[in-house]
RNA sequence: UCCUCGGUAGCUCAGUGGUAGAGCAAUCGGCUGUUAACCGGUUGGCCGUAGGUUCGAAUCCUACCCGGGGAG
């Protein structure tokens, strides 16, 4: 009973809604996973965060190993309770900052050395350092170590990388041993080849995982090569466990993802953008710094249920975004995880109508980019 | 009244003989497993005024105007 059952509950073509039972609670897929990467999503509380409708968040193994140090969240009593959030938690391993820290590290068979970020200290990471570093936070999901190459990247350096993210997932399983009421999730490598994608799936079915996540994708290639690779992919993946698309994405490519069969998701556009300036809505996005918005007392979105619209009109985000104001981070980033969290109920609600693609239409076209 | 320092982009200032730059502001874009309250583009200047020296002056000289400080 204390085991991670993913219950399906109505499918679209190949999209699909359901419930994945954890111990710390239920997540509703598919689902968004609002970004907490060191312990906190950043301008908002705990509660809020709740609030907006997200049911697990996501931390990372990276950053908490450097500030505060696992060790140390291990001894205050773990994440979930250092960062007050009850509900799962789902840790990436730090394989994604192989690629974006590249300048700081040197990937080796063994592990990955890092230089830290923070004060330039040498740290060692391993697929085994990894998952010790997830058991200790106390993660509901964490993500075998792997490496996240960037695109555009030839078919031989991708299938040389993809293959030791395979070596990597066996040593993560065998480190992650035995959790109860945990779950170990493995990451599909593969670039935007085809073939790649599906032997990297396969040979991970045949390890054996309570989840498959699609990692290296959204990383520099269109939305049409990544949603080729979903098409192909995605039938290699057990049906009947959690697929996850790791850092995706703007509202159009997660609907089109879930069109496609993915039930997960994560990405740090709704937090980010929103202490930028930029608001999510149903009619695409909004850039509350162009001075159009400075006197118009309209709501960013007369629909919406949160804080920004209900209590405040374009005029006020616009003034204090552009006066840079800490409140300005709170209301957009606040607005961004609700209209995220909305999207997600809308589309699961969709995949029980029978109206996914409709409702993917639609996002497409508020968001499709011009040079697309 | 005299001495002195200074007047260069909306603001604060670099630039001391070869036809002007920065930061900020303004304006617009971008952000996809967060090194990001970040990054980038654009706009914007009879260089106080009038003369002079020079092939050439924001830059040197003279006068004047305006402002800060000091002396009386």
């Amino acid at each position: 009973m204390e085991k991670f059952e993913f219950a399906l509950s109505a499918v679209d073509g190949s999209a699909r809604t359901g419930v994945l039972h954890t111990p710390r609670g239920e997540i509703r897929t598919p689902a968004f996973m609002p970004v907490g990467t060191a312990a906190t999503v950043k301008a908002m509380l705990p509660q809020s965060v709740r609030e907006t409708g997200a049911d697990i968040l996501l931390g990372n193994t990276y950053h908490l190993m450097l500030r505060p140090g696992a060790e140390r969240i291990a001894r205050l009593g773990g994440l979930h309770k250092f960062m007050d959030w009850q509900q799962p938690i789902l840790t990436d391993s730090g394989g994604f900052q192989v690629m974006s820290l590249a300048s700081l590290r040197k990937v080796s068979e063994e592990g990955v050395h890092f230089q830290s970020h923070v004060d330039g200290r040498a740290e060692f990471l391993t697929p085994e350092r990894a998952m010790e570093i997830q058991r200790m936070l106390g993660s509901d999901i964490q993500m075998i170590f792997d490496e996240c190459p960037a695109l555009p990247a030839s078919h031989a350096s991708i299938e040389q990388s993809m293959e030791l993210s395979l070596r990597w997932a066996k040593r993560s399983k065998v480190a992650f041993g035995v959790q109860p009421g945990r779950a170990c999730f493995a990451i599909v490598q593969g670039g935007i080849y085809a073939d790649l994608r599906q032997r990297s799936a396969e040979a991970l079915r045949a390890i054996g995982f309570d989840g498959y996540a699609l990692g290296g994708l959204a990383v520099g290639e269109p939305q049409a090569a990544m949603f080729e690779t979903l098409d192909a992919v995605v039938p290699h993946m057990p049906a009947d466990r959690p697929r996850y698309l790791m850092g995706v994405g703007k509202p159009d490519d997660v609907a089109g993802a879930v069109l496609r069969g993915v039930d997960m998701f994560d990405c740090v556009l709704p937090t980010r953008s929103g202490r930028n300036g930029q608001a999510f809505t149903w009619e695409g996005p909004l850039n509350l710094k162009n001075a159009r918005h400075a006197d118009d007392p309209a709501p960013l979105d007369p629909m919406c249920r949160c804080p920004a619209c209900r209590q405040f009109g374009r005029a006020y985000l616009h003034h204090v975004v552009k006066s840079g104001e800490i409140i300005a981070s709170m209301l957009l980033t606040w607005h961004n995880l609700t209209f995220y969290q909305d999207m997600m109920t809308a589309l699961r609600q969709a995949i029980v109508d029978g109206t996914a693609a409709t409702l993917a239409a639609r996002l497409a076209t508020a968001y499709t980019r011009p040079e697309n």
